[in-house]
DNA sequence: GATTTATAGTGAAAAAAATCACAAAAAAAC
DNA sequence: GTTTTTTTGTGATTTTTTTCACTATAAATC
């Protein structure tokens, strides 16, 4: 079994999930395959690793794969997830409205700077770090999405685990470290925008197809 | 040569750069490695396909790789990035300090909603939607981000090819497809968060390592 | 109901990427 | 100034990932 196959079995459920509001009841492997950005033995290969089996000639139903998805990916109930770092991305985050609609929740926000702090119906409440550890234990909450400055990084990082944190995505510009016990998502918006930059300085818009990669360690 | 490798001498360079402002001069394979996440044979091996060299038994000089590092990334100029949709994100975009110091500036917002206009020294502007083809092409930019629902995504993406723009990175959580005329990095947040969640969910902690795969087209 | 056709499924092959293993060389130690 | 140590540089090898080439099968057509 292929370690970016799980990606791209997620990306298969995103596009699925939409195909499905969009109205769509069956699909065929290059279809997904078109709307995912891979190719459709690609697709085949995967759902056979898998063991998720369609229909010949009659390619697959999209609610049953959907739901055949999910049942692999784990995605039964809601994942509630707090942010540390009330800022820029932290509040972006936080307004959000396309997490829930994946069966994730931000439950709340953790900064240390006082006057981030608000408590209102209807938003996302911003406590002091200090609650931290409190609220994810009580709720037992397992993942937590850091945005506080890259000085602030790993001191946010320890009071997470601490706070029995197990997964993380990271916005700091800094790779953070995980381990058997937690896993960290490093994403890296600058790297994002140069790595773009960089295709087009270098008139290298021919070598298309996938390219970034992330890191989980 | 190999096209991820490209991703990680990005990753070099910010390293680099971060470990350059903490003081440090001289690096070893290892060290680099160790702040990428990678293995240290990987950047040699890395470093030699792009003809970089360092001193047996003395590492590498952290000012000159990193010139020479800019040099093959082809970061001499500083590179001006417009941002289609003034909402969360672009806010956040908008606001942010750090593209500054990696060569990279915002320069302009544009938006449909006109309560988002705004035109403030030091601040960016945010714009009418109409004012894009005239502003990139003035200012012959390149690079372009999109910000905006996902409904509106596609259209936006047209505008933008209209203007003359050659490199997107896209958050709407939708594969825009690209050409050879233009290389799109589709950036989906939600996918970030899921693929952590995944990771908790199915106890895979062990799995580490690189993971994540995002797509240009 | 036979034939054609489109599509899934998958072992085999190819391609791509990472790692290994070790030579070369510079610095350090003696 | 010789030996040891440390680290780079890279061809060879291994591992991983993708693609190919083909079979099986269900639907559509005749
Ligand atoms: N805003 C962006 O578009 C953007 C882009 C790329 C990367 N990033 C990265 O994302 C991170 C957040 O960026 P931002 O623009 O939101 O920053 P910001 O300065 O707007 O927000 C940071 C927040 O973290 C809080 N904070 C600082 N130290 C803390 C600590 N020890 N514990 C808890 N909270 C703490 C601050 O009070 C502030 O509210 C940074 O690491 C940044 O480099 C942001
Ligand atoms: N905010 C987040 O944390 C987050 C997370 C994941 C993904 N995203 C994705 O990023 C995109 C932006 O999210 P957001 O939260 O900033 O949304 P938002 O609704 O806050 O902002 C969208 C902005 O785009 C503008 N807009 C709409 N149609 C437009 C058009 N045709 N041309 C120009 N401007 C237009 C709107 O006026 C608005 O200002 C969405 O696709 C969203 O799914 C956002």
């Amino acid at each position: 079994m292929n370690k970016k196959c799980i990606i791209r079995l997620l990306r298969y459920k995103n596009a699925l999930h939409r195909l499905n509001t969009l109205g769509f009841v069956k699909i065929f492997s290059d279809n997904l395959a078109d709307a995912v950005g891979v190719t459709a033995t690609q697709v085949r290969k995967d759902f056979s690793l898998f063991g998720i089996s369609g229909n010949k000639r009659g390619g697959y139903q999209i609610d049953a794969l959907i739901e055949k998805l999910n049942g692999l990916m784990g995605k039964d109930e809601l994942q509630e997830v707090v942010i540390v770092g009330g800022g820029n991305i932290g509040t972006a985050l936080m307004k959000y409205k396309g997490f829930e609609k994946e069966g994730i929740k931000i439950v709340a926000c953790f900064d240390i700077d006082p006057s981030k702090y608000q408590k209102k119906e209807k938003e996302v409440s911003v406590m002091a770090l200090e609650e931290l550890k409190d609220f994810v234990k009580a709720r037992k909450i397992k993942i937590g999405i850091i945005a506080v400055p890259e000085i602030a990084a790993q001191q946010v990082l320890d009071h997470m685990l601490a706070a029995g944190i197990k997964g993380i995505v990271n916005f700091a510009p800094i790779r953070l470290r995980g381990s058997a016990d937690c896993v960290i998502n490093n994403v890296n918006l600058v790297l994002e925008l140069e790595t773009v930059i960089y295709f087009i300085v270098n008139g290298l818009n021919k070598m298309i197809g996938e390219i970034h990669e992330d890191q989980k360690s």
